[in-house]
DNA sequence: GTAACTGCAAACGCTTTGCACCAAG
DNA sequence: CTTGGTGCAAAGCGTTTGCAGTTAC
């Protein structure tokens, strides 16, 4: 999606200052292919800079986020990873048993727009994930 | 839904023991019409049973978790909530802004079977929750 | 009687905050 | 130069664990 060059310039039109440590954030978290802990991004953005601090990537991944470029999810053992934000056609699914993520591509305006009708709300289509079980997960809970 | 009587003669088929302290937190639940935090599950349980741990809390929850009886929602600000499950139709819709929780009434059995097709995601449709912004929180991010 | 449950206190782990120093603009 | 960002250490807070006493069955 957004180069990281996009994304910088981005934080810096946003009033931000552009600083190596949140370049190295950024990196990571642009090349994660899954859900990155603090833990795994931390240690994945010190490759390209040995003294980030973790408070560091806490500050910068919640900027990403007020941003929208970058999404949180609870895992269902309560620890948070952190993906960019996907394209509206692409929802997530998360696997509450285990925590796998897969993709779903498909649009899902008409259900949205019925949701809204219905109910008011309005589902930002970038950031609608679908909660429930893998195939495993499944067959584990039903046996 | 079900009355604090099935909660309690299933735990009791789940071969677990139907103590006082459970039969406060199950009430206290099952009266929810909103997801309750820890505390508030806590302090209204004691209400029926003054002498209740918050430890209790946590470990009753866990377990009606696991008879699928209750469900656990991660709010937006990190902390959990707990709610009883849904029936199949009913969906709920989190706000990811401020933690509001709606209700949205509708078939989504042909989405889910899509899903499941394409990904082999199995949605659990009692337990799907659509994330997304409420009205309000929506007018904030795009002001 | 025995195994599960309870409550307390302490431990634990993730996250946030205070503060002095540093660097972007 | 000024303000925002950084890193460290400590504090904060929700949650889990260890353990001794208690209770369901």
């Amino acid at each position: 999606m957004s180069a990281q060059t996009d994304w910088l310039s981005l934080l810096h039109k946003a009033g931000c200052r552009v600083t190596a440590p949140r370049g190295a954030v950024i990196t990571a978290i642009q090349q994660a292919t899954r859900p990155l802990g603090i833990y795994e991004l931390h240690s994945l953005a010190r490759e390209q800079y040995p003294y980030l601090g973790l408070v560091t990537v806490y500050r910068t991944v919640e900027k990403l986020i007020e941003l929208n470029l970058v999404q949180r999810i609870h895992q269902p053992d309560g620890q948070h990873t952190y993906l960019p934000v996907a394209n509206p056609n692409q929802h997530m699914l998360l696997c509450q048993g285990c925590g796998h993520v897969a993709f779903f591509e498909g649009d899902i305006s008409s259900l949205a727009e019925s949701i809204s009708r219905k109910t008011g709300y309005q589902l930002d289509l970038s950031l609608v994930q679908f909660l429930g079980l893998c195939a495993d997960c499944l067959h584990q809970t039903k046996e």
